[in-house]
DNA sequence: GCCAACGTTGGC
DNA sequence: GCCAACGTTGGC
Protein backbone atom coordinates (compact mmCIF):
# COMPACT_ATOMS: atom_id res chain seq x y z
CA UNK A 1 0.00 0.00 0.00
CA UNK A 2 0.67 3.71 -0.18
CA UNK A 3 0.94 6.04 2.54
CA UNK A 4 -2.27 7.33 1.24
CA UNK A 5 -5.13 9.64 2.28
CA UNK A 6 -7.63 8.65 4.81
CA UNK A 7 -9.90 10.03 2.12
CA UNK A 8 -12.94 10.91 2.51
CA UNK A 9 -14.04 10.78 5.67
CA UNK A 10 -12.49 14.50 6.47
CA UNK A 11 -13.84 17.08 4.06
CA UNK A 12 -16.91 14.50 3.13
CA UNK A 13 -17.41 15.78 7.18
CA UNK A 14 -20.55 13.98 7.06
CA UNK A 15 -21.92 11.44 4.61
CA UNK A 16 -19.04 9.07 6.91
CA UNK A 17 -21.18 9.73 10.07
CA UNK A 18 -20.10 6.63 11.07
CA UNK A 19 -16.36 6.89 10.80
CA UNK A 20 -16.09 10.83 11.22
CA UNK A 21 -18.74 10.30 14.26
CA UNK A 22 -15.65 8.78 16.36
CA UNK A 23 -15.88 10.38 19.54
CA UNK A 24 -12.95 12.32 20.03
CA UNK A 25 -11.22 12.44 23.12
CA UNK A 26 -11.78 15.65 24.87
CA UNK A 27 -8.24 16.30 24.95
CA UNK A 28 -7.62 18.78 27.28
CA UNK A 29 -7.08 22.45 25.69
CA UNK A 30 -4.46 23.37 27.25
CA UNK A 31 -1.95 20.79 26.99
CA UNK A 32 -3.22 20.86 23.19
CA UNK A 33 -2.12 24.54 23.00
CA UNK A 34 1.24 23.64 24.38
CA UNK A 35 1.96 20.97 22.06
CA UNK A 36 0.64 22.52 19.08
CA UNK A 37 3.08 25.33 20.14
CA UNK A 38 5.91 22.97 19.84
CA UNK A 39 4.46 22.04 16.83
CA UNK A 40 4.99 25.20 15.66
CA UNK A 41 8.54 25.84 16.68
CA UNK A 42 9.14 22.70 15.03
CA UNK A 43 8.02 24.17 12.03
CA UNK A 44 11.35 25.90 11.90
CA UNK A 45 13.43 23.60 12.65
CA UNK A 46 12.66 20.97 10.19
CA UNK A 47 12.77 23.52 7.11
CA UNK A 48 14.88 22.29 4.66
CA UNK A 49 19.05 23.65 4.71
CA UNK A 50 19.18 22.37 8.60
CA UNK A 51 19.35 18.91 8.32
CA UNK A 52 20.47 19.82 12.34
CA UNK A 53 18.70 19.63 15.70
CA UNK A 54 18.33 23.27 16.01
CA UNK A 55 15.53 21.86 17.39
CA UNK A 56 13.61 24.48 19.29
CA UNK A 57 12.68 21.18 21.87
CA UNK A 58 13.31 22.57 25.07
CA UNK A 59 15.93 19.43 26.15
CA UNK A 60 14.33 19.56 29.77
CA UNK A 61 10.65 19.45 28.31
CA UNK A 62 8.45 16.52 28.77
CA UNK A 63 7.92 16.25 24.87
CA UNK A 64 11.53 16.25 24.20
CA UNK A 65 11.62 13.16 26.30
CA UNK A 66 9.07 11.35 24.59
CA UNK A 67 9.92 11.97 21.45
CA UNK A 68 13.88 11.57 21.53
CA UNK A 69 13.48 8.30 19.55
CA UNK A 70 11.55 10.12 16.79
CA UNK A 71 13.80 13.07 16.54
CA UNK A 72 16.25 10.43 15.75
CA UNK A 73 14.51 8.82 12.90
CA UNK A 74 13.31 12.47 12.07
CA UNK A 75 17.34 13.74 11.74
CA UNK A 76 17.92 10.90 10.04
CA UNK A 77 15.30 11.40 7.71
CA UNK A 78 16.25 15.05 7.03
CA UNK A 79 19.00 14.89 4.84
CA UNK A 80 17.26 13.67 1.84
CA UNK A 81 15.14 16.97 2.30
CA UNK A 82 17.90 18.83 1.67
CA UNK A 83 21.12 17.34 0.52
CA UNK A 84 19.82 16.35 -3.03
CA UNK A 85 18.93 19.10 -4.39
CA UNK A 86 21.92 20.22 -5.99
CA UNK A 87 21.30 16.97 -7.81
CA UNK A 88 17.64 17.47 -8.21
CA UNK A 89 16.72 20.45 -8.09
CA UNK A 90 13.23 21.07 -6.67
CA UNK A 91 12.21 24.36 -7.11
CA UNK A 92 11.62 26.21 -10.39
CA UNK A 93 12.64 29.60 -10.94
CA UNK A 94 9.37 31.44 -9.65
CA UNK A 95 9.93 29.72 -6.28
CA UNK A 96 7.80 26.74 -6.62
CA UNK A 97 8.16 23.89 -5.75
CA UNK A 98 6.93 20.28 -6.98
CA UNK A 99 5.92 16.94 -5.61
CA UNK A 100 4.07 13.43 -5.75
CA UNK A 101 1.72 12.17 -3.44
CA UNK A 102 0.40 8.90 -3.68
CA UNK A 103 -3.25 7.56 -3.06
CA UNK A 104 -5.00 4.43 -3.41
CA UNK A 105 -7.68 4.88 -5.92
CA UNK A 106 -9.20 1.25 -4.99
CA UNK A 107 -11.07 0.11 -1.84
CA UNK A 108 -8.63 -1.37 0.90
CA UNK A 109 -9.74 -1.37 4.36
CA UNK A 110 -7.61 0.00 6.85
CA UNK A 111 -8.32 -0.09 10.54
CA UNK A 112 -11.89 -0.54 9.58
CA UNK A 113 -12.34 1.94 7.35
CA UNK A 114 -11.72 2.45 3.48
CA UNK A 115 -9.10 4.12 2.75
CA UNK A 116 -9.74 4.90 -1.44
CA UNK A 117 -8.97 7.82 -2.37
CA UNK A 118 -8.33 8.72 -6.05
CA UNK A 119 -8.32 12.09 -8.22
CA UNK A 120 -12.23 11.57 -8.88
CA UNK A 121 -12.63 12.13 -5.38
CA UNK A 122 -10.42 14.95 -5.17
CA UNK A 123 -11.94 16.77 -8.46
CA UNK A 124 -15.21 15.82 -6.57
CA UNK A 125 -14.08 18.34 -3.03
CA UNK A 126 -15.77 21.81 -2.55
CA UNK A 127 -13.18 22.24 0.13
CA UNK A 128 -9.33 21.77 0.47
CA UNK A 129 -8.88 18.36 0.94
CA UNK A 130 -5.77 17.26 4.28
CA UNK A 131 -3.57 15.02 3.00
CA UNK A 132 -3.58 12.99 6.10
CA UNK A 133 -2.33 9.40 7.16
CA UNK A 134 1.09 10.35 6.46
CA UNK A 135 2.95 7.96 8.79
CA UNK A 136 7.22 7.97 7.41
CA UNK A 137 9.84 10.49 8.62
CA UNK A 138 10.73 11.41 4.65
CA UNK A 139 7.16 11.54 3.28
CA UNK A 140 6.25 14.29 6.37
CA UNK A 141 9.14 15.76 5.64
CA UNK A 142 8.56 16.40 2.39
CA UNK A 143 5.34 17.62 3.62
CA UNK A 144 6.39 19.86 5.60
CA UNK A 145 8.80 21.62 3.08
CA UNK A 146 5.36 21.74 1.05
CA UNK A 147 4.77 25.92 0.15
CA UNK A 148 1.06 27.62 -0.23
CA UNK A 149 1.29 27.43 -3.88
CA UNK A 150 3.44 24.41 -4.77
CA UNK A 151 2.36 21.67 -7.60
CA UNK A 152 1.78 18.09 -7.00
CA UNK A 153 1.67 14.96 -9.23
CA UNK A 154 -1.56 12.58 -8.09
CA UNK A 155 -0.48 9.40 -8.27
CA UNK A 156 -2.50 6.23 -8.36
CA UNK A 157 -0.78 3.51 -6.47
CA UNK A 158 -1.67 -0.12 -4.88
CA UNK A 159 -4.18 -0.45 -8.10
CA UNK A 160 -4.34 -1.90 -11.66
CA UNK A 161 -3.27 0.82 -13.20
CA UNK A 162 -0.58 2.57 -11.10
CA UNK A 163 0.57 6.46 -12.38
CA UNK A 164 0.36 9.80 -12.61
CA UNK A 165 -2.86 11.12 -12.79
CA UNK A 166 -3.36 14.81 -12.85
CA UNK A 167 -2.29 17.56 -10.11
CA UNK A 168 -3.37 19.65 -7.50
CA UNK A 169 -2.04 22.36 -5.58
CA UNK A 170 -1.11 23.03 -1.74
CA UNK A 171 -3.59 25.67 -0.59
CA UNK A 172 -2.47 25.51 2.87
CA UNK A 173 1.20 24.69 4.89
CA UNK A 174 1.33 21.74 7.25
CA UNK A 175 -0.62 21.49 10.12
CA UNK A 176 -0.49 19.10 12.96
CA UNK A 177 -2.48 15.86 12.14
CA UNK A 178 -4.13 15.76 15.14
CA UNK A 179 -7.29 17.00 16.60
CA UNK A 180 -6.50 20.39 17.83
CA UNK A 181 -7.77 23.03 20.88
CA UNK A 182 -10.61 24.81 18.85
CA UNK A 183 -8.71 28.15 20.88
CA UNK A 184 -6.06 26.62 18.46
CA UNK A 185 -7.60 27.09 15.00
CA UNK A 186 -6.75 30.31 13.99
CA UNK A 187 -2.84 28.93 14.22
CA UNK A 188 -4.16 26.44 11.16
CA UNK A 189 -6.72 29.10 9.42
CA UNK A 190 -8.36 28.75 7.05
CA UNK A 191 -8.20 25.18 7.26
CA UNK A 192 -7.99 22.53 10.01
CA UNK A 193 -9.87 19.41 9.69
CA UNK A 194 -8.86 17.45 13.12
CA UNK A 195 -7.77 13.91 11.65
CA UNK A 196 -6.45 10.61 12.13
CA UNK A 197 -3.43 10.19 14.30
CA UNK A 198 -4.90 10.69 17.87
CA UNK A 199 -8.27 8.89 16.81
CA UNK A 200 -8.37 4.93 17.30
CA UNK A 201 -11.18 4.69 14.95
CA UNK A 202 -9.47 6.75 12.09
CA UNK A 203 -7.69 4.63 9.54
CA UNK A 204 -4.15 5.70 10.67
CA UNK A 205 -4.47 6.14 14.32
CA UNK A 206 -1.63 6.21 15.98
CA UNK A 207 -0.56 5.34 19.04
CA UNK A 208 2.49 6.28 20.00
CA UNK A 209 1.92 9.92 18.46
CA UNK A 210 0.41 11.39 21.80
CA UNK A 211 -1.61 14.25 21.81
CA UNK A 212 0.70 16.71 23.33
CA UNK A 213 3.64 15.62 21.22
CA UNK A 214 1.94 15.47 17.46
CA UNK A 215 4.28 13.28 15.41
CA UNK A 216 2.38 13.84 11.87
CA UNK A 217 1.47 16.00 9.48
CA UNK A 218 -1.04 17.65 6.78
CA UNK A 219 -1.02 19.52 3.93
CA UNK A 220 -4.48 21.00 2.34
CA UNK A 221 -4.42 20.63 -1.30
CA UNK A 222 -7.31 21.17 -4.21
CA UNK A 223 -7.69 20.03 -7.13
CA UNK A 224 -6.01 21.39 -10.19
CA UNK A 225 -6.24 19.03 -13.25
CA UNK A 226 -6.43 15.39 -14.60
CA UNK A 227 -5.07 13.60 -17.71
CA UNK A 228 -6.42 12.45 -20.29
CA UNK A 229 -4.27 9.89 -20.02
CA UNK A 230 -2.56 9.07 -17.60
CA UNK A 231 1.52 8.16 -17.36
CA UNK A 232 1.68 4.74 -15.83
CA UNK A 233 4.52 3.57 -13.71
CA UNK A 234 5.87 1.63 -16.88
CA UNK A 235 5.99 4.49 -18.83
CA UNK A 236 7.76 6.61 -15.73
CA UNK A 237 10.41 3.75 -15.42
CA UNK A 238 11.84 3.78 -19.03
CA UNK A 239 11.60 7.77 -18.57
CA UNK A 240 14.09 6.70 -15.86
CA UNK A 241 16.69 4.68 -17.20
CA UNK A 242 19.95 6.10 -16.94
CA UNK A 243 20.56 8.91 -19.06
CA UNK A 244 16.38 9.47 -19.21
CA UNK A 245 14.77 12.50 -17.75
CA UNK A 246 13.71 11.07 -15.15
CA UNK A 247 16.82 9.35 -14.11
CA UNK A 248 16.98 10.72 -10.70
CA UNK A 249 13.72 10.96 -9.70
CA UNK A 250 12.79 10.02 -6.27
CA UNK A 251 9.60 8.58 -6.36
CA UNK A 252 11.13 5.98 -8.98
CA UNK A 253 14.63 5.53 -6.36
CA UNK A 254 12.74 5.49 -3.22
CA UNK A 255 9.45 3.61 -4.63
CA UNK A 256 7.86 3.13 -1.23
CA UNK A 257 8.11 6.86 -0.33
CA UNK A 258 4.38 7.86 -0.81
CA UNK A 259 5.24 11.73 -0.68
CA UNK A 260 7.94 12.76 -3.07
CA UNK A 261 10.27 15.33 -4.12
CA UNK A 262 9.92 15.88 -8.39
CA UNK A 263 12.43 18.71 -9.73
CA UNK A 264 11.27 21.75 -11.94
CA UNK A 265 12.64 19.91 -15.30
CA UNK A 266 10.85 16.54 -14.10
CA UNK A 267 7.99 18.82 -13.46
CA UNK A 268 8.14 20.55 -16.50
CA UNK A 269 9.28 17.13 -18.96
CA UNK A 270 6.00 15.47 -17.22
CA UNK A 271 3.79 17.92 -18.31
CA UNK A 272 5.44 18.25 -21.43
CA UNK A 273 4.16 14.39 -21.71
CA UNK A 274 0.67 15.37 -21.20
CA UNK A 275 0.58 17.70 -23.22
CA UNK A 276 1.43 15.56 -26.05
CA UNK A 277 -1.05 13.19 -25.38
CA UNK A 278 -4.13 15.24 -24.85
CA UNK A 279 -3.72 17.61 -22.03
CA UNK A 280 -5.63 18.16 -19.10
CA UNK A 281 -9.07 18.89 -17.88
C1' DG B 1 25.31 1.80 17.99
C1' DC B 2 24.59 -2.81 15.94
C1' DC B 3 21.57 -5.92 14.10
C1' DA B 4 17.88 -9.50 14.00
C1' DA B 5 13.20 -9.78 13.85
C1' DC B 6 9.30 -7.98 12.43
C1' DG B 7 6.12 -4.74 9.90
C1' DT B 8 4.85 -2.09 5.72
C1' DT B 9 4.69 -0.72 0.95
C1' DG B 10 3.24 -1.62 -3.39
C1' DG B 11 4.07 -3.80 -7.94
C1' DC B 12 3.12 -7.91 -10.05
C1' DG C 1 -1.20 -13.81 -2.67
C1' DC C 2 3.76 -13.35 -3.20
C1' DC C 3 7.75 -11.15 -2.11
C1' DA C 4 11.55 -7.53 -2.59
C1' DA C 5 12.85 -3.61 -0.57
C1' DC C 6 12.75 -1.04 2.64
C1' DG C 7 11.49 1.07 7.72
C1' DT C 8 10.90 0.41 12.77
C1' DT C 9 11.66 -1.71 17.13
C1' DG C 10 14.02 -3.39 20.89
C1' DG C 11 17.59 -6.35 23.00
C1' DC C 12 22.17 -6.30 23.89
Amino acid sequence: MVKRKASQLDTASDTTGLRRSTRRKPAAPDQTTEASKDELTEKGATQPPQPEKTSKKLPHSKAFQDSKKSMKAESAAQPSTASKSETNETTSSSGRSYWLLKAEPESRFENGVDVKFSIDDLASRTEPEPWDGIRNYVARNNLRAMKKGDIAFFYHSNCKEPGIVGTMEIVQEHSPDCKCAPSLLHEFAPYHMPVSAHDPKAPYYDASSKPDNPKWSVVHVKFRSKFSKQIGLKELREMGQPGQPLENMQMLKQSRLSVSRVSASEFEYLMDVVKQRGGET
